[in-house]
DNA sequence: GATGAATGAGCGTTCATTCAT
DNA sequence: TATGAATGAACGCTCATTCAT
């Protein structure tokens, strides 16, 4: 008659992912100045007040947002296998393809960027998550010129941030601000990199 | 005892420029999503009230906003004299030096990025803006490539566009995002270029 | 200890009513020219953004009232027995009392009757209100005629029309901008229709 | 080069009329509640402050288009030679004649008598006004009745008020609020009157 | 007399949050 | 846990009116 505990927890859980998914296709689709509790909560099919129930504000429920998307995009550089060169190829790949699957992920990422400057908390998630990311490109990069790949002047630090810095502007080439596309200049920065 | 009229044309001018640059400042700020009318107002030293005497909307006034930023960066870009490489190289520096000393035009040339994406009105400038920088990067990187300055198979455009994209996710880095500095990441990328 | 759901419901119903009924006080005594929200919500005791918890827009409840003025009139012309001159006749009464008892109901109605000329929604409701008035009078006045009550030469339709103007236009008198009172001119009405 | 008085006054007089007029027309589209000085100002070429040298305030200019059409509805009352019966079927053909030709004006008058219930001045001017009309048609009925033209019973004075009555609620008809044409209404109150 | 500039008071509406049930 | 009800603070915007020039 009555759900035992772990049951309920994983409902609750359930809930929150609803939530967060919610909540990160409002910022997608509308920006964090058009994302709204009540309509978060009426996708999910819940009342606004019971959100609260799940997370106390609504700086809480972005955070969430935050941590999933900055998750969801660190998933696409783990992989232990292969030199250094091709890891490189991969991630790049990785990154190109999820562009075009979900450039949502990217628009979010640049909204979290923005918000990152003016909220201490937001930050401190976003920075730990590209440090670590910016970490991982270093060493590909460093072990890459060790191998004879690059050459021995290349600053594997900067080059790694030109990486991450040119990733994370996508978006805006994909609005069509740009007459060109994606993957134009992305091949450039893997023909820079001499990946083929 | 009278004032001639191009003096008073020029003090609602400078009103306007005045609020205009309120507006900036707020959106780098607190971001489109803190930007209020009576905070711009309060900063010039007017009434709410009279802001809707100068812009007629938010709207308008963002649109203005948006106006005064993509101008101020087309700017940076206007140069006549030199070798293709030294163009390039110059207009680089420049970037970089308006990065070091204003890095809220780039903060908030991110926000307007954004919002183009869900504003036709603000993409209308922002694109206007942006193809024309292109067209002027392109056309740099041809004629270098025509004197040899830089490999026949260099794809201008795609240059071009990744030189953009640099550009404008540079905010992120200043913001401390990524532990490096804006400039180690710009010297990679005038060192693919070749730039010295 | 739980209220069940038509308690919930009815309180909700009784909110509703009263703010109708507040509106309606408001433009009896101030029109829809000062009919303003804050005022309404006052009078019931309320803030005013709880006001639009019940009304989504300022328009939903003008046209609950209107819907609420229209009804109340229609009751008066509600009746089954007696003969068709007894029947307009206590029509014509039950109008004169609530002139007297409600005056306010008849100024609401002008205020409508104007509206409805640049509102399409009031147009609306008002127009199938006044219709099927039009239409009862016209059965009665027609079935007296045909039981010679009237004399056969009698436009039906013209002299319910000329009712329904006259009706409508007694606030006008009852402001005292006439030097009569509102029973002489219902009491020639009368005498027109022979009523006694 | 320089005008002398007359002409200014006279060129004042005409500002102050095409004032009027346009705050008329005004009133007739959109109501009081729709009355903009601004509006009034731009349809006239003038500056809106300047409207305030003519018009110290919102009400006075109101005021003066209440003087207008209650004046305007007197030239429609203002006869001097044939019989009673003559005299009053020249009347009511002259009302209606400015019913077809210029609806408007009963628009406004409906619209001043509603406001003239909660603004005193207002009332003054319609009232003195309303009285010299049932005075007038007061006086054409008694003459009638003492000549034979209607019967001995007729209140004279219950019978004017009607025709006002009729006469100011016709806009509410013409609006299209009852299925019938103003005339035939009318030509129900010829009949009446035995005035065919 | 004419006008651009400025203002105060106020409006309808929004929204995150709280709370009793 | 769930929800209808309620609220305060704020927002963009309007408009009659005032005033210096």
């Amino acid at each position: 008659m009555m759900a035992d505990k772990s049951e309920i927890t994983h409902k609750g859980e359930e809930r929150v992912q609803a939530l967060i998914l919610a909540a990160y296709h409002s910022i997608a689709e509308k920006g964090f100045e058009g994302l709204r509790l009540r309509d978060v909560a009426q996708q999910v099919g819940l009342n606004h007040a019971t959100l609260h129930h799940y997370f106390p504000t609504k700086e809480a429920m972005v955070q969430a947002v935050v941590l999933y998307v900055t998750q969801r995009l660190a998933q696409t550089a783990t992989f232990t296998e292969g030199t250094p060169m091709e890891q490189l190829r991969a991630h790049l790949h990785a990154l190109q393809q999820c562009m075009q699957e979900e450039p949502a992920l990217f628009v979010v990422l640049s909204e979290i960027g923005l918000r990152a400057q003016r909220d201490p908390a937001i930050r401190a998630i976003v920075q730990q998550q590209t440090e670590g990311w910016h970490a991982l490109l270093t060493g590909i990069l460093e072990a890459g010129i060790r191998q004879g790949d690059w050459p021995r002047d290349l600053d594997a630090e900067a080059t790694a941030s030109a990486i991450i810095a040119l990733t994370q502007s996508f978006n805006l080439i994909n609005a069509k601000l740009l007459p060109i596309r994606a993957e134009q200049a992305m091949k450039q920065l893997e023909r820079w990199l001499e990946l083929k």
